[in-house]
DNA sequence: CGAATCTCAGCTTGACTGAGATTG
DNA sequence: CCAATCTCAGTCAAGCTGAGATTC
């Protein structure tokens, strides 16, 4: 091959730097809502995972989250006390404590509910209702393609 | 209004929610491709950028990844204790120390190109190119929406 | 006895704030 | 004199590992 005195061509921005990037804005304006109310980005979205899935304990949802049991469990005893959660043993199992959203926890999210989609749609601008849930697919299906470390 | 018996209609997933599980699990395999040569995907993905934009200094790659000057500093002189990079003073503005990629910091990226554009094309399996592209349209796209604090 | 869950304790990474020196 | 850059120092959030108790 010839040595080409032109520069090598500039690759695209690695897909990790951008999902990385999207991230950590998204986190930023989040923060910036909740910021009054002294609830983390990070504490609302457990929230919502623990409403959209009723019955989970800590290792569940660590689970859920790619993360250990013990990170999970520092951000469970934070809702349990701000009051959005309650735990209790299960009958069925009792090394497991059940987490129940309390009426307080449901009318947080409910509050935040508006805020929350208006900024996921100021995110989404100029985007059609169909290019919105494809978006929606593409990243939970690349999420399901990597979930676990290469075969080979 | 009337009592509803059925369970509310399940939320879809935050975005947020979504986003930050697939930069998580990018990060998890990009982290296992580089352990053996004791690099983090950070770092890596930072050398990336400098590679992409060839003059800069630790302000503006601050700048570019919405990080402070202090945060920047720390990984730069990470890439410079590794051989990556070298920092030699702006003759234009001697405040200034601007970066450049050594040879060994160009080898080591050249090194991982293909296996991390292998992630990728796993990562987006079954996405046809022009999905790819629109993917990553969305996502810088998104990310620029957000980049400021609401207006209002 | 092995595996899962929960808790306690301590560590690490990667962000942050604040302060001071140099330069434009 | 003010603003930008760089460095040093200390703090914080959110992950991690390891160890011990309880239960299946």
């Amino acid at each position: 091959m010839t040595t080409d005195p032109r520069p090598a061509p500039r690759r695209p921005a690695l897909m990790l730097y951008l999902v990385k990037q999207l991230e950590l804005v998204v986190r930023a304006r989040i923060d910036d809502l909740l910021r009054p109310t002294g609830v983390t980005a990070l504490q609302y979205t457990a929230l919502s995972v623990l409403e959209r899935q009723p019955t989970m304990s800590t290792s569940d949802l660590a689970r859920a989250s790619f993360v250990r049991a013990q990170s999970a469990a520092d951000l469970v005893r934070v809702l349990e006390r701000h009051g959005f959660i309650e735990r209790s043993v299960d009958p069925q199992n009792r090394r497991r404590r059940l987490i129940t959203l309390t009426p307080a926890g449901r009318s947080f999210l409910a509050e935040y509910d508006g805020p929350v989609a208006a900024l996921e749609g100021r995110m989404l601008a100029g985007l059609s209702a169909a290019e919105r849930d494809a978006f929606r697919t593409v990243l939970s299906g690349s999420r399901r393609s990597l979930a676990h470390a290469a075969a080979q």
